[in-house]
DNA sequence: ACCTATTTGTCCGTATGTATG
DNA sequence: CCATACATACGGACAAATAGG
């Protein structure tokens, strides 16, 4: 996995790893089912903290892109295709939000709240 | 603001911060416009870390509850109620997502990108 | 326009805990 | 039991945006 770093930019470096990483995903660099290297490990190799790597991991993490598990390192997760019908209620959610302009961001705490009762 | 810390479960001190501060926006303890405590007054009165009130504070805004800016501080938003069309397609969307067995994580992932296109 | 204090943002280093294999 | 690897928390340093004088 070949990544570099630009300390020049104002991009923090954490969101460039994520980046990198998420595009050798992308490209099949890295297969799903997958480990990426261990963070101290990457961290050594790019010349920055293990929690600079950490941080880039736990945000792919939480888009889904990779599994964290102690012990056993971040693994790439397969990318599920949605079922047609379920597409299609999220394409309708989309159009309606829109038309009312309820912003994203609105649309995921609903999500959470009414996926929670 | 009046939170106490239990060091003896397991629950993250970062979890229990975001999770008593949320108690206290929902209770109307603090208003919506108003500002928290700085992180660092916090964490000093808590007797924990700058950091740790910082991840609570920045998880808070990933959740939509307060918007942070440097030099300002940390500010309550406004919980804006949805529309009754918007409502009913999140449920729809819930529905059917719950009867093929969709996982909430993946319909959060499948809005990002339905609503990039 | 300038300076200063405030406050969050990023990054580093270290230590310890905890789940995995 | 032991090595691996992420998770949490602490501390310190500096950067960057904001507000106020």
């Amino acid at each position: 996995m070949l990544i570099r770093l630009d300390t020049t930019i104002s991009e923090p470096l954490y969101a460039q790893i994520a980046r990198e990483v998420c595009r050798a995903i992308m490209r099949g660099d890295v297969r799903e089912g997958e480990r990426l290297p261990a963070a101290r490990e990457l961290a050594h190799s790019l010349g920055v903290n293990i929690h600079t790597v950490l941080r880039a991991y736990a945000d792919l993490r939480d888009a889904g892109e990779i599994e964290l598990r102690r012990g056993r390192g971040a693994v790439v997760l397969a990318r599920e295709t949605l079922h047609d019908d379920v597409e299609a209620a999220v394409r309708n959610l989309l159009s309606v939000a829109r038309r009312q302009g309820v912003e994203l961001e609105q649309l995921h705490r609903a999500l959470d709240e009414g996926a929670a009762e």
